[in-house]
DNA sequence: GTCTATAAAAGGATAGAC
DNA sequence: GTCTATCCTTTTATAGAC
């Protein structure tokens, strides 16, 4: 639990080419994780299920609690990655809308995300520096992009939009509605594309109604 | 992991009086299991919290997963019970529809049902049937309530409601936002009264204009 | 019923050979 | 680097006296 920052670099060799076995380790170690929780996920599991015997797990990451934050650190920068940017080429604010909320919804209630979010919610009194990473880099980078196109589209007078951070973070809690509550407590599988651009269209429908230039 | 079921009743004699010490187990599992994670907390903890030793926890509950289900249960009679009535006498839907929101607010961000449906969420794998018991005493009962005043609104000329069901799902998920969130991963401390305002200000504002009767 | 003491198992971490 | 074998702590659960 002290040498946290010094099993990073030896699997790779002078030029640069990353152990395959490594990769492997941290995939098993995110199934593994995300399948259940950390307290039930044993590094005997991970081994096991990486084909590798558990003294290697421990070679590459020296500890439960890193190799943990391996598995969700490189689960944040997968994920949030695709989303964040609206496409304000001069489409009517409808469209990007809608746009932007069906690539959100799909994105966060795809279940690689919804594992994550668990395990993030599950273990922020352990590992708070995750928690805020994972907000950092998605809820917070998602509002600020919005606000920006909001706040262009309130200059254009195309939408009346007096606190786009506030808005922005309204729009984003109308599309985690119901629906995402009964994902995150396994009620519900994935939903359709047909699910999804309904809660979609319903939350852009109500937005709009409550931005429309006067 | 047998007998869940047998344990229940040996604590009360002829009279009914529930044991003081079966009280005292369950506060106490109540907190270690709230404050960690089902994982982290140990029937040692428990029992030694509780004053009492570990073999008096498995005399009233016959295991570990027995007493986390009774903890989670005991808590979601306690935390809904207050919710969930609109009071629909003639007042102005505004007034109404925030004093719903404040109470909703204050409800769900405080301390003890955040602990609670962190607890839910992370172990909703392990528990699917505390999942779905607390949604259905919970989120659902409130869409519910707030879908019969909606309708009742509809009729009355009041507001615009064509769809209550989806439009009580939309009024909690604008609800449930950014500060949500930010509770959830223990990033944000309880939120003062001002701040439960603000926000359920700026929810029933964008929810009456999109409902308003035309 | 409640306690002290103990069994039995699981899991995190390490030693040492190759 | 990787493996096998092992240590040692923690934790669930039970036995038996009072």
């Amino acid at each position: 639990m002290k040498q946290a920052a010094k099993t990073q670099q030896k699997t790779e060799k002078a030029n640069g080419q990353p152990s395959p076995k490594r990769g492997a380790i941290l995939d098993a170690a995110t199934r593994v994780f995300l399948g259940a929780s950390y307290g039930a996920a044993s590094m005997d599991a991970i081994a096991r299920e990486a084909g590798v015997s558990k003294q290697t797990v421990y070679s590459h990451f020296g500890a439960k609690n890193v190799l943990y934050g391996a598995v969700i650190h490189e689960k944040c920068s997968q994920l949030m990655a695709p989303l964040l940017t609206v496409e304000h080429h001069g489409a009517a604010p409808e469209k990007a809308l809608l746009g932007v909320a069906t690539r959100f919804l799909k994105l966060i209630l795809a279940e690689g995300n919804m594992a994550h979010y668990r395990a993030v919610v599950a273990e922020s009194g352990r590992f708070p520096e995750l928690a805020e990473a994972y907000y950092m880099a998605g809820p917070k980078k998602a509002v600020e992009n919005l606000a920006g196109y909001l706040s262009l589209m309130d200059k254009k007078g195309s939408l009346k939009v007096a606190d786009p951070l506030g808005s922005a973070r309204l729009f984003f809690a109308m599309l985690r509605g119901d629906l995402y509550m009964r994902r995150l407590l396994r009620m519900a599988p994935e939903p359709t594309d047909g699910g999804v651009e309904a809660a979609a269209g319903q939350a852009v429908g109500v937005f709009l109604d409550a931005h429309a230039p006067k």
